[in-house]
DNA sequence: GTTGAAAAAATATTGAG
DNA sequence: CTCAATATTTTTTCAAC
């Protein structure tokens, strides 16, 4: 899908915050809002845009710990391992990756005892793991989920 | 700010879907849809819901390639360092770190050879710039943005 | 592709239990 | 805190350019 000026505006607006209203998004573009809500259904078959999604505090529904977590996993168990990864409370991204590591996560945990728990328990007990290593993060100085479009 | 479960049902439902009307809404957790009205306003006062972002496919917008690239920062650089990353077009994260790194960096960009400009010319020009590595993610196999409530 | 206008649906507000 | 009823606004549809 070819994406003109137009579709770049909306998607703009929409990714800094998704319950703006057509009407609105219509007379920040200078269109009308038929035109945006056509435009929008559009973006949303073509797949560009994926979903809409609340962001909430982490902190303030009680995990007050996040992670990046390297791993290692044996050769031939890759499939299993990510399969058990995704299960696993607390984990919400997997990706495979370059460099010393295999696989990379994002956790969350209610503090540092349940991530040590997590990471004991769960990440370690898995078939096929290796090795880890655990970046906690002390402090996110900017995180916008906005893509520059 | 205390959360009971109708607050978890709803920031649930709003996390999948942030457009979900407030009257579906109250129909799935068998309340009136004032009342979710209610209680999503108060949950965004407190902060609780930050804000409402469309999830953009990367790659349908011109973004091939994704990293996480891991930092070190030279003593008493810090800030101005992570004031810098915060500008550089297609860093959506910047995270302080525990353990081999001290800043790790969520990147996109639109192919191999743009992240390595990117690099070469962004990141690893800047002040007080000690190392990197560069993680390119070579697929994600989970990404939810949703955390468990 | 875009539009204005009508119809349908949703959200915001109010007042009371 | 919750609700029903009302007022306001938005979404959706559609004939027409």
């Amino acid at each position: 899908m070819e994406l003109d000026e137009t579709d770049r505006a909306i998607l703009r607006i929409l990714q800094a915050d998704a319950r703006t209203p057509f009407s609105e998004i219509a007379r920040r573009i200078d269109m009308s809002s038929a035109t945006v809500h056509d435009r929008v259904g559009r973006l949303e078959d073509a797949g560009v845009i994926e979903g809409y999604h609340a962001k909430v505090d982490p902190r303030k529904v009680g995990y007050g710990t996040s992670a990046l977590v390297g791993l290692r996993v044996e050769q031939g168990r890759e499939e299993n391992a990510l399969e058990r990864l995704r299960e696993i409370d607390g984990v919400t991204e997997v990706h495979l990756t370059t460099g010393e590591w295999d696989v990379m996560l994002r956790v969350y945990a209610e503090d540092t005892d349940a991530l040590r728990d997590l990471m004991f328990d769960e990440v370690a007990e898995m078939e096929g793991f290796a090795r880890s290593q655990t970046m906690v993060i002390l402090g996110t100085d900017f995180e916008d989920p906005s893509l520059p479009v």
